[in-house]
RNA sequence: GCGGCUGUAGCUCAAUGGCAGAGCACUUGACUGUGGAUCAAGGUGUUGUGGGUUCGAGCCCCAUCAGCCGCCCCA
């Protein structure tokens, strides 16, 4: 085998073959349904960014250690786009005073992270984002829920098997302010409630101790870890989960004091959906609302909410749970076969006559022994194969065969398309 | 960047340091105008790569590359 010679594929990528690309397809499909079912326009920004706009906002580790940053030939350093919110930011400043308020836009791309591939993660994915800037409210927010947890409709998956969890910042920066841990101390705090769910609990309480919290307060951080009914105390909360209602969305999310998100910009509602039976441990979608982040780009403040998702994990529970649609190999319903070189031509303008009636079509592409042709067609799903040979020739017809049953007719040229259209309803 | 596991036929895997194998898939035929099923026949490999130990290495040792799983981080 030529295996030796090979070139291979860069790491962390993945090939799209045709049934990986369907189920890619699938996934964009789900997400561009449920972006339109709630008014949001499609918009895409470049792949290639200068590695300042970055700089700007986005934490130092995305930038420093996962990003794909390469010089030009004049020098420039190059990034190729390792999330979207900061072109986002600034195409939005750049037409701040012309845009249409409030800005709903939704995009599915390519990104690239560099780093460690393993179960979920690859260095370079497709993610779908979706934002609704100029509109500071929980009701906004609870919109962008929505859109999620349709999303998760849309694929087939319950609210008991995927779950969109929520929380709210200043809630717990006013939690963490009554226990008197200062805001120096919040964002590591903060990242140690992440981890908290891969940790075992004496070693957290060790490592949350280590971070310099007194002994009560680690107890204090922990019942309000624990009380699901805290966002009883948030205004924001309740009109939120009261608008997740009105939407008819409210079984799909849950509130829960433990997430946190590791983003800086988020400054209000923060949300992440998971996989509630547990298979992948990894956050399906996360979002949040972020109220800086056209300011700190340089243009008017304007506060947004929004949230991306990867294809990866989503991709790997579609596929568990079963829910990926069976893969039909040729786009085409119909073959039409080829029955010997004299008749070659002649089955290649029936293909057309068809086309040009809208059908998709694929012929054999050469005279082969009939065995051969139809063990083609069943391999590539095709549900009607047409025979064009000296008999049909000679009487001007076309025998249209049922893949599916095994019967078949011989009808007049001219009957063709309906044959076709008769089989494929009763399939 | 750190830790662990695994690399054998196209795929999934087996082989006590002693002749490198099985199932599936594939090709052909049974069937010269009809697919899936069945049966028969057939091909298969520098055992990831490079060194080392040994009379002898798929197996042991070292290095390297790749993949997977976890840490970090996050979609």
């Amino acid at each position: 085998m030529a295996s030796k010679t090979l070139i291979p594929a860069v790491k962390g990528t993945r090939e799209f073959y045709p049934e990986e690309m369907a189920q890619r397809n699938f996934i964009y499909e789900k997400a561009r349904q449920a972006s339109r079912l709630f008014g949001y326009q499609e918009w895409d920004a470049p792949f290639l960014e200068t590695i300042e706009l970055y700089a700007a906002k986005s934490g130092e580790e995305l930038v420093k250690e996962q990003s794909f940053v390469f010089p030009d030939r004049g020098g420039d350093l190059i990034t190729l786009r390792p999330e979207l919110t900061p072109s986002l930011a600034r195409m939005i400043a750049q037409k701040q005073n012309e845009l249409v308020f409030p800005v709903r836009w939704w995009s599915f791309g390519p990104f690239w992270r560099y780093e460690r591939p393993q179960r979920g993660r690859t260095r370079e994915f497709f993610q779908w984002n979706v934002d609704m800037l100029g509109v500071n409210s929980p009701e906004a927010d609870a919109e962008l829920i929505a859109v999620a947890a349709t999303f998760l409709k849309l694929v087939g998956l319950t609210p008991e098997q995927a779950t969109i969890f929520v929380n709210n910042r200043r809630l717990m920066d006013a939690q963490f302010d009554a226990l008197q841990i200062s805001p120096e101390k919040r964002m590591e705090v903060s990242n140690a409630v992440d981890r908290r769910a891969k940790m075992e609990a004496a070693k957290w309480d060790e490592y949350v101790l280590e971070l310099g919290l007194k002994r009560e307060q680690l107890d204090g951080l922990k019942q309000i870890l624990g009380n699901y009914d805290l966002w009883q105390q948030s205004e924001e909360l309740i009109r939120l989960f009261n608008a997740l209602e009105a939407l008819g969305v409210k079984d799909y999310v849950r509130f829960d004091p433990n997430i946190m998100r590791g983003l800086l910009y988020y400054t209000g509602t923060v949300f992440e959906a998971f996989d509630v039976s547990g298979s992948v441990r990894r956050a399906i979608l996360g979002g949040g609302r972020y109220d800086n982040l056209l300011r700190d780009v340089g243009g008017d403040p304007l506060s947004g909410v929004g949230f991306a998702m990867g294809d990866v994990v989503i991709g790997i529970l579609l596929k568990e749970k079963g829910l990926i649609p069976a893969f039909i190999p040729s786009p085409a319903p119909v073959l039409v076969t080829v029955f010997d070189a004299s008749l070659w031509m002649a089955s290649y303008s029936l293909a057309a006559e068809l086309r040009a009636e809208g059908w998709n079509v694929i012929t054999y592409p050469e005279p082969a022994k009939l065995p051969k042709q139809f063990k083609f067609a069943d391999r590539m799903g095709v549900k009607v194969a047409l025979v064009l040979g000296p008999e049909e020739a000679a009487s001007g017809k076309v025998t249209v065969k049922n893949l599916a049953t095994a019967t078949q007719e011989s009808v007049a040229r001219i009957e063709v398309s309906a044959a076709i259209r008769r089989m494929l309803a009763t399939n």
